[in-house]
DNA sequence: GGTATAGGTTGACGCTGCGTCAAGGTCAAT
DNA sequence: ATTGACCTTGACGCAGCGTCAACCTATACC
């Protein structure tokens, strides 16, 4: 009546591996092991192998089916929380699909869509000039480089990083969050490290450890947002752009 | 101008261990390495990095992000190969998570968990002998939308007739009906009927118009109604489990 | 100069679910 | 006895780092 391991493996159509990694995790044991260490396993065994491989199918990790099968757990149970990991990485999947089509769309749509989406973002090319003026010409020419040395990917991602900290400015412009609250001032900081990822910047400090942008330069970014109605946007409208300009005032004011 | 590893693991929000990680794997060297072994990077590398981040976030896997980075291969292509990936796998979930739905709807429904997904064509077709090994997967696959593509009155139906077999099964089992009986063997036959209705089963014929279950299938799968008492249960316990795995054995020896 | 603190380095194990050798016993048949 | 099929127990590999561990370095304060 015992079958041999290779028996019931192929029976179940798995392998004897998979049979040996189930017994050394105690999930499934043999029914008889003979004096030669040989694995036996009866219909009693097998029955707990067709269960375990259901489950298994429907996605479960090899700990939950243990746990389902050996601690009597309710299997609905289980099964409505396992459903809601499989919705959960559904919708992740569904915004990662989404971005990538984006991204191919934007690439495939060539330079000119190219060019929006930089606006879009951040389009240091589009203030050349404000940008010479303030900082010189290296700085500009660094900082495009930078931009234009990016592909449409990357540009993508960049809008996308950049994106969230708009969306976070723009909902406590919305709820009325004071420039010096804890919150504003927080986003400042991210603002100011945000910033600091974009190479070619003027450095406040020599030092490693303090190597964010220049207090003049987040000063002037500030007012910038708001005189410019094109960055104003991205931050909530005029006053969101203040309420940027504020923080980012008393921020730099306080820690740069 | 060159920054620390945790600078620059802090700047585009990922670990210092990553970064090293990232070093190992020649993805992304240090532009610059002291003396005493501390990697810098410049903004090079940092355009670099999150240039690797943004594909990352896509869910490329870092082997196809050093070749979409290094050997310049066109990132659409790379994307569009990406985006297959994900659609598949998007689907291969899609599948999963109706199956969990349904698994939970009949456990809910107040009846065996298992038995009813194995009617389903969901596992039974794992007791398959070597020649039909390459059924399986896709047995369950096509099972699965076979029954998810019914639609309800459809399945009230085949529940219906499922039970109305069980049924009879259990009352001939009662009364003690033996195997070789003609009322046995006409339930038999009902039940191969009943069989081919599931699709993804192996077949007898090859490509004849005889497409029931193969003589093999039927008679391992009666030795499984056997060796399984969520199976019996549904034919009147033991005695109707034998009474069905004989009765099928002794019809599919005179007719399949 | 000593020391506290913060940050750097190179290993190396852990996690998931087995696939895949490697080296060597066992069994049934020739 | 030999062959060939099957069995056993390790142990590495994979993806992408997290997480110690053990041990330098840099900076700053007293």
């Amino acid at each position: 009546m015992d079958r041999s391991i290779q028996d019931i493996a192929r029976l179940v159509g798995t392998t004897s591996r998979t049979l040996r990694h189930y017994d050394r995790l105690g999930l499934l044991p043999p029914s008889r092991v003979g004096s030669n260490g040989y694995r036996y396993y009866d219909d009693g065994a097998l029955v707990r192998l067709q269960r375990i491989l259901l489950l298994r199918d429907l996605g479960l990790g090899l700990p939950a089916i243990a746990d389902v099968l050996d601690r009597e757990a309710e299997p609905a149970r289980a099964l409505h929380r396992h459903l809601e990991l499989l919705r959960q990485e559904q919708e992740r999947l569904a915004r990662q699909i989404a971005s990538v089509s984006l991204t191919i769309r934007q690439l495939e749509g060539g330079e000119q869509l190219m060019a929006e989406n930089m606006f879009n973002g951040f389009d240091h090319t589009q203030y050349k000039d404000e940008v010479e003026q303030r900082w010189g010409k290296e700085a500009y020419v660094s900082g495009d480089r930078w931009w234009t040395g990016m592909s449409d990917t990357e540009r993508a991602g960049w809008k996308a990083r950049t994106a969230q900290l708009g969306a976070d400015w723009t909902s406590a412009a919305e709820q009325g969050v004071a420039a010096d609250s804890a919150e504003a001032q927080e986003l400042a900081r991210r603002h100011c490290e945000w910033l600091a990822g974009v190479p070619g910047l003027p450095s406040s400090g020599s030092g490693s450890s303090d190597n964010g942008p220049s207090k003049e330069y987040v000063t002037g970014l500030g007012d910038m947002y708001v005189a410019d109605d094109r960055f104003g946007a991205n931050y909530g409208g005029r006053k969101g752009a203040e309420l940027v300009r504020d923080a980012l005032k008393l921020f730099a004011d306080r820690n740069l």
